[in-house]
DNA sequence: GTCTATAACGAGATAGAC
DNA sequence: GTCTATCTCGTTATAGAC
């Protein structure tokens, strides 16, 4: 009875305590050094544990690194949904899209996934289809948003939304590979900014054609 | 006598030709797997050679990786240099400037220095700052070809030149990274044109507002 | 300039005690 | 669920013969 109490007590979970650890310090090590540039006993010395406790959640290399795209792509789907249900213009709802970017950058991480898509040659085939799909989870729901916002007339571009969306997706990509290097946000947040830019208020009206 | 025939018919050449083989099958390999994605094993494999042989040439890896961004650098900044002079309008050097990328792509690589920028905490010091460099001296160039367009009146955009340059270099280095993991050469293309016309041509009068 | 051989270390992974 | 111990292999790098 008391040993069921403390079970009682904490809620449900899909992962032990020690998995989710080993989740969190893995997706740092990777969003910071790449999947190719971390080891478990990295992870182990991170946590203080040994090697082969990791191999007990994790019996793999692959395994682990399937389960953090799965977990990474839960919570960005998460935010997502939560950005979508807020009563804001598309212009505002790219605006937090980009700030999800901007918050990984300033722990000096890389998105995960664009981590990943450097990578993409070397990894296990389930780790590449996972990278895939979170991409392209990332341009449906921007899709949706650039549709609003074209029914709203707040957003004004050329091309399909599905173009755009993929140009908003690989253009933040790109930009935080590039400002992490440098180790500057702010270069992340006004490449950030012209992209949105150029889907709202697209450029001054010919300066030198007057 | 003889043998020096053979010397007066070769060019003069800074590295051995095999030095060259060895940056060749190296370039390749990082571009397609990432510096900490492929060994002098796979060097050797590849050339039909040992390991040994390639320490002869390049003492270290981080000797070898240096001597890739640089003659990498060195190869792109001709190519800019040629660019540039030609007697053509901003826009169709800023079409010829994404080309470069397109034909990198084309082989299934990414940019040399955008998969090391994806590894940049990884690297040694020397790397990370040859890889700087890099991406300064392509968005210096970029800002002269953005403030011709502006001077001819071909191009119009918001911000500095500088800050679209910075836009530039990196939308097209996340396009690449994305687009290679889906084998889709287009994706990029469309991709870069878009981040292209936001300069020139930026986005139709109001659809919705009409 | 290329080879064989090997050092020295770190990687991913497993067996089996506790 | 975590440990010690170990295996096997791959890694960078060096020594020294040819």
């Amino acid at each position: 009875m008391r040993e069921n109490a403390r079970v009682a007590v904490t809620k449900p979970q899909t992962e032990s305590d020690t998995a989710t650890r080993i989740l969190d310090a893995a997706e740092r090590l990777v969003q910071v050094r790449g999947f190719n540039g971390f080891s478990y006993a990295d992870v182990a010395a991170e946590m203080g544990v040994t090697k082969a406790s990791l191999h007990y959640h994790f019996a793999s290399k692959a395994e682990l690194g399937e389960a953090l795209i799965t977990r990474y792509a839960a919570r960005f789907a998460e935010s997502l949904a939560k950005i979508a249900t807020r009563p804001s213009d598309a212009r505002a709802k790219l605006d937090a899209y980009a700030k999800l970017y901007t918050d990984v950058l300033r722990n000096d991480r890389m998105c995960l996934c664009g981590m990943l898509a450097a990578e993409y040659p070397t990894l296990p085939k389930r780790m590449q289809d996972a990278v895939l799909e979170f991409f392209d989870d990332n341009e449906q729901w921007l899709q949706g948003i650039l549709e609003q916002g074209q029914r709203e007339g707040t957003l004004r571009f050329g091309g399909s939304p599905a173009e755009a969306a993929r140009m908003i997706v690989s253009g933040l990509e790109g930009a935080m590979l590039v400002a992490r290097s440098y180790g500057d946000v702010a270069r992340f947040r006004t490449a950030a900014t012209r992209l949105m830019t150029s889907l709202t208020d697209p450029a001054p009206k010919a300066a030198s054609a007057g």
